[in-house]
DNA sequence: TAATAAAATTAGGTTTGCCTAATTTTATTA
DNA sequence: TAATAAAATTAGGCAAACCTAATTTTATTA
């Protein structure tokens, strides 16, 4: 079994595979994406060589193993369930749920996460949009399109959010913006790249280019 | 906050504080409780004296201060609470139930205890039959009578067990005995007290005296 | 009370997962 | 290419939570 703290560093490093902008999964990229000291990293890539669940190559960064994959991906599995049952059944708000789940997802038991998939009805995306990986380990594309690649004119349907921080979440809730919404792009201002959108056909509202890209439509 | 090693320190003693055949709680009583050494038992003596959580003296042993009750009571809770969720909710068995909670039952978020409580219907009693303490800390006396104590011939009503083992579970369930099962004492066999007993009306069937001890009656 | 047994404590050590500071390696850029 | 900057690594250290072995304190019993 990993501990809590190899399942981060899987995770982190699954997610920055993920990334069509990161062509190379360094030291210092993980470290920069836990939060934690480069040094760190270098003592923990160790340890998840030896454990054959990474690869290391100087020149090709970190890559997970089948079985490294294999092992991210019930965590973001078991995170993304968490995240649907305290969203729907504790009712918590959308900005809340992120980090219960970040401790929730390490609870290790043969079965649960299975038990718990089927209690929520098997569920297919998570409350962010992000597609909920079955049991078999298979997954769902994410959503990749930003609403900052849209056309000006264009509607677009939120689908999911790039960033899950509660600063941001708690800003779309007051916009009043969620997954399924509907957003107008009316014009973009050439100064800062600010946007100004209409949201479900409401008032036209300014919002910056970082918040923008945020947002992912399908 | 309290560390999970913390935790399950204040709830191994506030157990112990509640049995009655334990006038003082001391150092080997902690280690034996926990399964672990009695010099780390003496380390985590002096971290929980220093946060305040317990008092020591050398001739009374370990107690609780009322801060350190307060924490060790909000564990318990949220221990049972997870357990009914298991059984009701999840659909595990009897003996599975325990050692999840173990691990769910240090998931530190504000209002996660009370949410589960609503969300389950404010349940009084977990699954073996432990009073559920309530948000404000009150909880009902447990259970102490044990089936050891009962009259031959006299018939009474499985309100909890006293050990939660998943050895002990698995063999309750084979024999179909659960909370609010009736049991009848038929005869207790001179030579090495173990009993024969009726359960719900069914035929006799012989236990031995541990098993009997650790069933307890309303 | 003296001998013995049990309990508690101390001393010193290990592993995990982190850190800082120094150094080495690799990339960039003048 | 040489200088500079960035990234990676090494060396050494720390706190938490355990451990074993040795010693001291307290309790029991002959
Ligand atoms: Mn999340
Ligand atoms: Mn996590
Ligand atoms: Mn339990
Ligand atoms: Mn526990």
């Amino acid at each position: 079994m990993n501990t809590f703290s190899e399942e981060n560093y899987l995770k982190a490093i699954f997610r920055l595979s993920q990334m069509p902008t990161v062509s190379k999964i360094s030291t210092s990229a993980i470290a920069e994406a836990l939060g934690n000291n480069p040094a760190s990293v270098v003592d923990m890539i160790r340890k998840l060589t030896d454990k054959q669940l990474i690869e290391y190559d100087k020149k090709k960064g970190v890559k997970l193993t089948a079985h490294g994959q294999k092992d991210a991906i019930q965590i973001i599995r078991k995170h993304r369930l968490w995240e649907v049952f305290l969203l729907e059944k504790l009712e918590y708000r959308w900005d809340e749920i992120h980090d219960i789940a970040e401790e929730l997802e390490h609870i290790k038991h043969s079965d649960l996460a299975d038990r718990l998939d089927k209690f929520l009805g098997f569920p297919e995306y998570d409350p962010h949009g992000d597609p909920i990986p079955k049991a078999n380990g298979k997954m769902a594309k994410s959503f990749s399109a930003s609403l900052a690649d849209g056309k000006t004119g264009g509607t677009y349907r939120v689908a999911a959010v790039r960033d899950t921080s509660s600063a941001f979440l708690q800003y779309l809730h007051k916009l009043k913006i969620s997954i399924g919404t509907q957003i107008r792009l009316i014009e973009q201002i050439a100064f800062d790249q600010s946007l100004v959108i209409s949201i479900d056909n409401g008032e036209p509202t300014t919002v910056s280019s970082k918040f923008v890209e945020n947002i992912l439509i399908s």
